[in-house]
DNA sequence: TATTGTTATACTCTATAACTATA
DNA sequence: TATAGTTATAGAGTATAACAATA
């Protein structure tokens, strides 16, 4: 562990507190309601069919880190929404993709906006302050 | 709204990103651990009684977004395991002021240094870059 | 009458266990 | 027998509504 007065140290600590800011929870909600979504846990799972592979229920679950079941229940309220359909695999008749229709490649594009979208507070940056944040924040995620 | 190519977009929504991150999910639950706290809720109400002032039982529902009489279960759990106490306002009867106990501050400091405490992604960053994104994200939470 | 906090209650989110169908 | 998904059920987390005490 750093020293408590190491840079990297309060570099993390900052970016910690933020996760618990009104801001970004007030952010998610705008999202979800963006999207039509009853809740935030369907949100999470509409953005993770991002690629152009139509995921397994299974699948699903494990980038989740939830149960089977629950995938099964959410599934469910993302097709009575219309935003998806369960296919079965034509490789394995046990196995179920689930793919996006064209509303539900809206409402992810919808809710991916408003995520995305800085908030007010970004605005106390100037563009090459922004610029230099965005570049190092890059180190940590990649 | 900014615009999508915009320096200010790019850096948060890498900032977004991060703060989805699996990384930052499994560091607040054994932040909750460390506090023995039973859940993240509990986490963030103790993380808000930071202050030198008590807060009123109404001004930690405002803060958590939440119900107030969410906020009296959970002033209720956490003065159960001795972390906080409630004392009457002496300028108004009806309110409670919510105060931490010394176990409340020894458990608060315990979660806050798990939280704080940088992940080894961190490393990535030079010391003087550190040191930059620390003064950056501290604009936008202050 | 309006406001603070609590109680009683109900709804939502998520997990576990048992079941069906396919492999 | 093992695996993918579903159903039934239970538990935790959070909200709504009615209430008591104080202002």
């Amino acid at each position: 562990m750093a020293a408590p007065d190491a840079p990297a140290h309060d570099a993390w600590s900052t970016l910690a507190r933020l996760l618990f800011s009104d801001e970004l929870h007030d952010q998610v909600h705008r999202a979800v309601e963006a999207a039509g979504l009853p809740h935030p846990g369907a949100l999470k799972a509409l953005l993770h069919l991002e690629g152009p592979e139509a995921p397994s229920m299974r699948a699903i679950a494990e980038r989740l880190r939830c149960d089977a079941s629950y995938v099964t229940m959410l599934v469910d309220q993302l097709e009575g929404a219309g935003l998806v359909e369960r296919r079965v695999s034509p490789t394995d008749r046990r196995v179920k993709l689930v793919h996006l229709t064209p509303a539900g490649r809206q409402a992810r594009d919808r809710a991916s906006a408003e995520l995305n979208s800085p908030p007010a507070t970004m605005d106390r940056l100037t563009e090459r302050e922004a610029r230099t944040l965005a570049r190092l924040l890059g180190k940590l995620v990649s």
